[in-house]
DNA sequence: CTGAAAGCGCTAACAG
DNA sequence: CTGTTAGCGCTTTCAG
């Protein structure tokens, strides 16, 4: 039956049904449902009635069509599949953006871009006049998304910077002076041979770690103790801390790109007997649950992803008011979070 | 700049412009659009130039309206913030989900429940006409969403099977005999003590393995041996195994509700002495990221998310297309992957 | 092969 | 306070 009734569903009752129903215009079904004033008590109270006894739903379409808005924002992470299912802060910022959303009424609409042909169907989804404007996640530098976007000139905001987004709003962390700043946390507990796991140098994240730890150890720098690998994972993480240590023996500080690969060589670094903290100490970045779960707990950077989710929200929120949008470039505090591995 | 833009967006080309450019009738211009036949090569030509010149880009949104559809499927994930971020299936299910869906073309959109307010909104954005179906995954028992759905009667299909759905179609495993199985696994390794931490009771699938683990100990069955925990979180792991721990210490077995549950446990034993697998076995739930970073590895069970989101998506392909869909109650096979955990 | 015209469902003036 | 009237941008008969 259900396949049946699927076929021919009943045609959806529409203003006009209400109006008949009801004794009264269009217009005035119109004005009840937007909440509008001007209207009678009688009035009002027959079309509510007439509303439940057709069952009617206002289309979305229709009203998009002539209001020329949604009322929906797109988040747009474009990612290949395994990054999204691993990275924890993804989730975060879905949870802020969405709630910021949420508040304002909003309806957010994540949208994935995991194939070319992804992106293309995206582009002229974008278009159409469905969406009212877009949080951007995880953007490449050249990324056909962000083409699309400015092509279209749609309310846009960047969570993170790729260099060339132009004057487009952003909210980020600082990449670069959170890993200085916890690099020298390191160094301050006397460590004299601190190397760094550097991960997804493709990525500006990536770069500006490695660029922050470099800051930070300054004229004591030594290329042989920074070891680069492509991915921000735990297994990268372990491959990196094998190569490093055959490389380095001495070394007794490590900078993890990111937590997950802070756990891959904390494993690492304890099969080959080593002690944490007091024969090498680790630092990570992210404060995701690897960190929790690292045995010491994990020192590390934490990011307000959640934060940055709804930051970006309320910025494309006030481009949608037409408010002159102050948080092109915004960049959110990270605190260091000191446990025990350091 | 950026903002006075956004202020007065150029109006968009419509099949107007186009067809005025080009010199013919918006008839034939929209038969161009939409690759009818019966179209003379100068005009489809002098269409093409025009669509370039003036940037034409369909609206969407009167192209939904007149057609009666979207070309868009919804994915609902209706979790509290924590369960999104954590559970590592839903992330696998979007991806799968997604690549079926961009096979054919189809736009998914992910939408969030969080709050009752999304609920609500949602429940709104579903009756709009600018989606064509939806896929639901983790609804429970009484769900709002749910009564929406079936109230709209809009094609859809469920990942998981809450006991309310009636005959609507869903994707799902068979917990019960999953967990049956790997507990049996368990058992043939000669352990005499078997415990469960027995997760998340009030969702079909925690209570499930629970059943699945009582049918395989069957007559050996001791009610001191389940401890229940609300969530299948790595904490709540702990927090179990502490309690069956101290309730009894000779348990020699454990079948965890789910890896993130099992990791916690495994912690809390090896620190208190247990080796494993010699003194006491451990198997978990998911095959999730957990499961290899345990150590000794997690033996597990293999749920297959990325193919529960893809068989879903072709399930409301197929309501879509008004093929009755065979897939009503599907299930799809768990693989039991042993490990070194027990 | 193509133009004209009607209409999808809704809102927004504009007169009453 | 309310009905009438025009569209929003697109597709689709129906005549040519």
């Amino acid at each position: 039956m259900s396949s049946v009734e699927a076929r021919n569903r009943r045609r959806r009752a529409t203003v006009k049904d209400v109006a008949l129903e009801a004794g009264v215009s269009r217009g005035t079904v119109s004005r009840v449902l937007n909440g509008q004033p001007y209207v009678s008590e009688d009035a009002r109270t027959a079309i509510d009635a007439a509303i439940a006894k057709v069952g009617f739903i206002p289309n979305r379409a229709a009203r998009s069509l002539v209001l020329q808005r949604s009322q929906a924002i797109g988040l747009i992470v474009h990612e290949p599949h395994s990054l999204f299912v691993e990275d924890p802060n993804i989730g975060s910022i879905l949870m802020g953006a969405n709630a910021a959303l949420s508040e304002a009424d909003y309806q957010m609409s994540t949208l994935i871009a995991d194939t070319p042909r992804d992106v293309d169907r995206l582009a002229r989804y974008l278009s159409g006049g469905l969406i009212d404007g877009v949080i951007i996640v995880s953007a490449r530098v050249g990324d056909p998304i962000t083409e699309a976007v400015a092509r279209l000139d749609l309310p846009a905001t960047f969570v993170g910077r790729p260099r060339d987004i132009g004057s487009a709003a952003s909210v980020a962390i600082d990449n670069r002076d959170s890993a200085r700043r916890i690099t020298n946390r390191l160094l301050a507990t006397g460590r004299r041979r601190v190397g760094m796991i550097a991960a997804a140098l493709d990525r500006d994240s990536g770069a500006d770690r490695l660029a922050g730890f470099v800051d930070a150890v300054g004229g004591r720098f030594d290329a042989e103790l920074v070891e680069r690998v492509p991915l921000y994972s735990y297994s990268d993480g372990q491959r990196g801390m094998r190569t490093l240590l055959a490389r380095c023996p001495d070394v007794d500080g490590i900078f993890a790109s990111s937590d997950a690969v802070a756990a891959g060589a904390m494993d690492v670094l304890q099969s080959e007997g080593r002690r944490i903290p007091d024969d090498v100490g680790i630092v990570g970045f992210d404060d995701s649950s690897w960190a929790m779960r690292c045995d010491p707990p994990l020192s590390t950077v934490h990011q307000p992803a959640t934060e940055l989710g709804r930051a970006a929200a309320e910025s494309v929120l006030r481009q949608l008011r037409g408010v002159s949008d102050e948080s092109e470039g915004r960049q959110l505090e990270c605190p260091i979070v000191w446990r025990g591995s350091a």
